[in-house]
DNA sequence: AAGTGGTCTAGACCACTAC
DNA sequence: TAGTGGTCTAGACCACTTA
């Protein structure tokens, strides 16, 4: 592991779960925690602008770095960020839950204009187009539409996309998963997800749209996720950049 | 201006503007930039990082940099991303529209325990408690509901209310805004919201949750905003850290 | 083996805050 | 003025990719 992971995650144990750091405290100067960790400024200073994009801290330059006095509510959302759970899968998003997915399409298409331009392909070029319910405790929680070149994701099954896509590519095919480009909007249920999540037309439902690259660069996935309204929550920490 | 900042920008027009660096295209290597640059290889790292984070570049380790390949739908959300606008207000934020605000509330009150916990002041304490309608083009698109405890934010006058909030902090108090930790969702309409947004009731509204925090680490604002569905998008880029 | 990006250092200097 | 965090450097060494 890293230093300066080593050292965040030490400092945001103290913070989050030995509460040798209480919230409004005043952290040791970067200057201590070089001595206390045997590091140089820079890795001190690199450990801590992790916990402050985290929202877990706050500096003021000239006088020194504090622990926020955050809401518990707001702490929670930390602790299991959800930023990185976009990168899971469905799967490994809820996986103290009991989990289930259905595959009610699994067929290969050939990409039309939207399509082509999203996953940055030639139009007609051939693709997956999944689509699948997830459940969660057996409440049909969200539809998702999935579409991924195949030859940059070949020989995937039906048995694949019941359980995890992303564990097919990371473990099977040793592909790894970069970054994602998403956008999240409200709709209203439709007739084809109202049956689907076996709601009411008209219902609201958040739609996440994805668009997700490798690490080689490509992009693998351009997904459509419709969430019942009461399932899905997104939350983040926005922090302001010096200039 | 930092010359990360400087070189990142330099860099992003490239890509972005100018088209010397197109889609897919090798950078060049850091070595390389810092002789162009006169920088030292963290500088030029940092630079190179910022663009990592904004979705716009990505690295492969003993290889190389490149270009995304980016659909051009999600490129717009990087050129003005609205990960920024939320710490801007909204006047800021649409400020090529036509945009006016009502102020249908105006009021001091005391604390409930779900205001002074979010706001992490004692119950009772006093705090404005101010409702707005926000219109784009004469369309209203959101309700705003603000708790801001009066002693951080003194002497905030209806007419601040009307204009800019954020501005009234900033440039007539001259504090400083650092951060947020939002949430979002979906929620049903009420009566409430369908009567000020001149909507049926039951309709889809996209509720953002934010708590507000200046740089001296008070928290100065626990807002809700409920947004028309078809006038709000949230996008954003998420990125995997190495480990 | 050669070349890439990733980490880390020791130290210089700057910008800012408090007193 | 003293002390804080922010930037930047020159260079060492490591991890990884391609050939």
């Amino acid at each position: 592991m890293n230093k300066y992971t080593f050292i965040s995650n030490d400092i945001r144990n103290k913070i989050l779960y030995t509460k040798e750091l209480k919230p409004n405290e005043l952290l040791p100067t970067e200057t201590e925690l070089c001595k206390k960790y045997l590091a140089s400024k820079m890795t001190i200073k690199r450990a801590l602008d992790i916990l402050v994009e985290e929202g877990l801290i706050y500096k003021k330059r000239g006088y020194g770095s504090f622990v926020k006095g955050l809401p518990y509510s707001h702490i929670k959302s930390i602790i299991s960020s959800n930023k990185n759970r976009h990168l899971l899968g469905f799967s490994e998003e809820f996986k103290t839950k009991n989990i289930t997915t259905t595959v009610i399409k699994y067929t290969i298409i050939e990409s039309n204009d939207n399509i082509s331009s999203k996953l940055e392909i030639s139009k007609g070029d051939f693709v997956y187009y999944i689509i699948r319910i997830h459940f969660v405790d057996n409440i049909a929680v969200c539809l998702e539409k999935t579409y991924m070149p195949i030859d940059i994701i070949p020989k995937l099954k039906r048995h694949d996309a019941e359980n995890s896509i992303y564990s097919y590519i990371e473990n099977t095919l040793g592909l790894e998963i970069q970054s994602a480009h998403m956008s999240i909007k409200a709709i209203k249920s439709d007739k084809f997800i109202s049956e689907n999540l076996n709601i009411n037309i008209d219902e609201p439902i958040v739609e996440v749209v994805q668009i997700a690259f490798l690490t080689n660069g490509n992009i693998f996935e351009y997904s459509i996720v419709q969430h019942r309204y009461e399932y899905y929550e997104f939350n983040d920490v926005i922090v302001k950049k010096l200039k």
